[in-house]
RNA sequence: GGGGCCGUAGUCUAGCUUGGGUAUGACGUCGCCCUCGGGCGGCGAAGGUCGUGGGUUCAAAUCCCACCGGCCCCA
């Protein structure tokens, strides 16, 4: 399989952001249009696509035995307030309900950043001894953050349309601990559906979420360099348990505080899909996302237009029959329009149809991973579209993985360090002694910022800390980020 | 948190400096004709609160202020 020349990604790695916008809104994904700063709309193809997305989710987070629930979207202030460090980290970016009409409330309401503080006081009522452990939850909602930052159409926005938060209680510490694991087994495999390719880090201490122990995070690099976290875990100890005096009764009788974790993902994995495998003509889906599969476009010469178009129903039915989301487009516009058109929407397959195929009794397939077109025999279309469908997944997914690497360098001095810095692309890796100071250091010199420390890998052994050259015991991984 | 740039049709854009007439062009959209193996061509048409509100003026897309929205840089 020959390699796409690397013309066919410049636009997509050199104009990143215009390349990103240009394709959600001409493949009509997501209209960034609305006037609310930081909202946009989900179009037809678009919610399409999510919604492919979400069932990956759903099947995997269910397959593990979570059940998925709806919480309230408004939370009152003294239940949002329970949790100080919790509140510390998110008041900033709270939205307030403070009217109802022209009556102003008693209570103001929080419309959701998170909701731990929202199933806090219903884990209270709903745990009662260790038989009910563990517990399992998980919701799909939009949650809202007042972004001072600039925002940025599905990567940073105020209402976060596509908010997967999982909730978990347990018995014991040991129980939470196996539980981040699993957490992080599952978002590996929906990444690995979907063929995003990411590293797991664990967040330092100051960079934690507000009210966990700990932050394990994913991340991944975008076609410009810059690195984007797509989920997290969080173990959360028994912080929010204390705050919302969430017990239980214990096999020996006693009360006993649960411990909890939460994790989540958005739709920041939808605009890691859509980036990560693109090219320069726009989008290519995975098979298993693509709202269309297959795409039939007609080549209705003179004399042959109603064959061709017989053939093209007769091949449309009989995919679809088989399951296959297949298409058939015909339009009154010429096929080099349609196979543009198609190709910024990521359809991984094309079939054309025309008098030299009819002759053959042949049609001729064209994948949008590679651009490469084969004819292949009437009888054989089915098995070939399967076979292409997965071919196309392993193609896009371990192209994605190996860019990732190639973006993914080792600095040893401090000198080399800055230098790469400067470069500005993907993930450096540096030794480090695990101070505050000197992740902070490099901070300060350069634009860089701590991901953390890559967890649950095999590392190689660390010698010297790049900054203070004491010796190190940690690795610490550095990048531009969203 | 601090600084800068920008907003004209679905999209991009000319006009703004130096106020004056029916607001420019391209793409896209719609209709008809032509055909169609990579964005064909021809003819015709629709589409505008010049971001919003206020101010200055005989007169505002143009000058001033505020707000809303977008983009960039620094901490």
């Amino acid at each position: 399989m020959k390699p796409m020349s690397l013309s066919m990604r410049e636009k997509w790695s050199k104009e990143f952001g215009e390349w990103f916008r240009d394709v959600l809104d001409e493949a009509e994904i997501y209209d960034y249009r609305y006037p609310v700063k930081g909202c946009g709309v989900w179009m037809p193809y678009g919610f399409a696509i999510r919604k492919n997305v979400l069932e990956v989710v759903r099947s995997i987070l269910d397959s593990l035995g979570h059940e998925e629930i709806l919480l309230p979207l408004l939370i009152p202030e003294d239940l949002f307030k329970k949790e100080a460090e919790h509140v510390k980290g998110f008041e900033r970016q709270v939205f307030w309900v403070t009217k109802g009409g022209e009556t102003e409330l008693d209570v103001k309401l929080a419309l959701r950043p998170t909701s731990e503080t929202a199933i806090g006081p219903m884990l209270k009522l709903w745990i009662k001894a260790h038989s009910d452990l563990p517990k399992k939850y998980y919701q799909i909602v939009s949650t809202f953050r007042y972004e001072t930052e600039a925002t940025k159409p599905m990567i940073r926005v105020r209402e976060i349309t596509t908010f997967k938060e999982a909730h978990t209680a347990h018995a014991t510490f040991e129980d939470s601990e196996r539980q981040v694991k699993e957490a992080a087994e599952a978002y590996s495999r929906i990444f690995d559906e979907i063929g995003i390719p990411y590293m797991r880090n664990k967040r330092p201490e100051w960079d934690k979420f507000a009210g966990a122990l700990y932050t394990v995070a994913f991340d991944t690099i975008m076609p410009d360099g810059r690195v984007m976290q797509i989920g997290t875990v969080h173990n959360l100890g028994q912080n929010f348990a204390k705050a919302f005096d969430i017990k239980y009764l214990t096999i020996d009788g006693k009360q006993e505080y649960v411990w909890q974790t939460c994790y989540g993902i958005s739709e920041r994995v939808i605009a890691a899909l859509i980036a990560i495998h693109g090219d320069d003509r726009g989008m290519i889906l995975p098979p298993n996302i693509a709202p269309i599969q297959v795409i039939i476009v007609p080549i209705p010469y003179k004399g042959f237009e109603e064959a061709v178009d017989k053939t093209c129903k007769e091949i449309l039915s009989k995919l679809l029959e088989k399951g296959v989301r297949a298409k058939y487009d015909d339009r009154e516009i010429t096929p080099g329009n349609k196979f543009y058109y198609w190709e910024k929407r990521g359809v991984p397959i094309r079939i054309e149809v025309g008098p030299e195929d009819l002759k053959m009794n042949s049609v001729t397939i064209a994948r949008r991973d590679t651009l490469s077109r084969e004819r292949v025999e009437m009888t054989e279309v089915l098995k070939r579209v399967n076979e292409l469908m997965v071919e196309i997944m392993e193609y896009i997914k371990s192209r994605a993985w190996s860019w990732m690497k190639q973006n993914t360098r080792k600095a040893t001095d401090y000198n080399e360090l800055k230098n790469m810095a400067e470069m500005g692309r993907g993930v450096i890796e540096v030794d480090w002694c695990g101070r505050f100071k000197c992740a902070h250091k490099i901070e300060e010199d350069t634009d860089l910022r701590v991901l953390g420390e890559p967890w649950n890998e095999d590392i190689e052994p660390p010698v010297k800390c790049i900054v203070c050259g004491e010796s190190a015991c940690k690795k610490l991984r550095l990048a531009k980020t969203y």
